[in-house]
DNA sequence: AACAAAAAACAGACTGGACTGTTTGTAAAA
DNA sequence: TTTTACAAACAGTCCAGTCTGTTTTTTGTT
């Protein structure tokens, strides 16, 4: 994952370009960018929020500072962008999971998994919640990250409501922020403690007990019976 | 809470010592580690983990770069102390709320209340998980920051022996774990999107999930109608 | 009890390094 | 030829750790 996605490295001969003509810079721009956005990416889970620098990610995408402060002009232009990566990142890992099935055919137990296991417990969602605590601080950041997340969170409540539907939706969603609060803690304490052994138990628990209350909120017949037989055969 | 605590401020005419003698060095030293892990913590949670530095400090605490540097060789003791005062904040919150009652005659819906109104809601936890999170890309902190929570932690597993006293201590660690997580969570949803009118919310229905949780595991009469009544009279 | 010597508390300057944002310069595309 | 992409050096700032110097306690000795 390193130099597989750079169809325009730095040093390439001009002759070697695949399709030249209109959009060539664009494609380029967009490829560039798309470099330093998974370098910084990568610094940021490796070095951490705090240390991490723009040297360090012009040097880690190969290309020098000024290619990285013409797309990004400031650190949190760069940041941004980074975050901007890792939410799309999270929408193709979904895709690839779920493509455009209704979600409603997707027993709550797989999404739950899917999303602690791509998403929650990556490194990556650890530096994402760096930045999330940074922005406490760090007014300008602060706001674009939380317009970054406008649109994905609200696609998220979407989301949400196919695979639970609740009528309530009140209680809906104060179970979606429930379950997002113990996943973004689990995330926390494994990173911390360095061991993910407690968050496996954990979620099982969390899954027996959101399915009762799934049954409760929307009074389908037969909801947890057939959960728990689909307990055998995971979705692929 | 500026000059309270600094019964030898520096500048003191030698005169007004209330107290001279043996052991005036050791509590002038205490006093100044005393004022530096406040100023560090106030740093913290104003600029961030990010943004702090020593000077910015010693500066907090009124006193020489000099003085610092002594008391806390590097930055990393400095955080360290730093943290170590905040728990032992929390102790004093709790003594003062609970004092040396035995946790067992605590409604659970009163302690969760008080955990997070005293502990997880403030400003200085969320810089506390922004210690937590640096330390994943720094050893040293981490392993200091562990060291420093490995009593408290284990403290706090019996007082939630005490206040649960759930049969199977295995499910009643999960529970604890669970609803640290939650709370965890909680903090940095409340930090991030800027509103706590969710939480409480939240809190409520964990409080009640919790309950019957409670009910199935420590099957003792009456337990779930017992706290449902005291929920009228909150604890002093 | 007095006093000298050692140790600790504190003050402030210095060093070496590194970072962010900017600017000037060059090659490629529009 | 005008704009965009990229390259590389520059300027100003500031930090962590160190070191030297001063004051205040403590300790050991008589």
């Amino acid at each position: 994952m390193d130099r597989t996605l750079a169809d325009e490295a730095p040093g390439t001969t001009p002759e070697a370009q695949p399709e030249a003509g209109a959009g060539k810079q664009a494609r380029r721009s967009a490829t560039m960018r798309r470099r330093l956005c998974e370098a910084a990416l990568d610094v940021l889970c490796e070095v951490g929020y705090e240390s991490l620098t723009t040297p360090m990610i012009a040097a880690r995408a190969g290309v020098s500072r000024g290619a990285q402060t013409h797309h990004f002009a400031t650190k949190t232009d760069m940041l941004v962008g980074a975050f901007e990566h890792l939410l799309h990142g999270w929408d193709e890992a979904r895709h690839a999971a779920f493509g455009g099935r209704n979600l409603g055919e997707v027993p709550f137990e797989d999404y739950l998994r899917f999303v602690w296991r791509e998403i929650f417990s990556k490194p990556s969602y650890v530096a994402a919640l760096e930045l999330m605590l940074a922005a406490r601080v760090d007014k300008e950041l602060g706001d674009r990250l939380r317009r970054a997340l406008d649109s994905p969170a609200s696609q998220r409540n979407l989301r949400w409501r196919q695979l639970l539907r609740f009528p309530d939706v009140q209680k809906e969603e104060q179970f979606q922020y429930m379950t997002l609060c113990l996943l973004r803690g689990m995330a926390i304490h494994a990173s911390f403690n360095r061991s993910d052994d407690v968050n496996e138990a954990v979620l099982d628990a969390w899954i027996e007990l959101a399915e009762k209350i799934i049954a409760v909120e929307r009074p389908e017949s037969g909801v947890v019976a057939a959960a728990k037989e689909r307990r055998r055969k995971p979705a692929g």
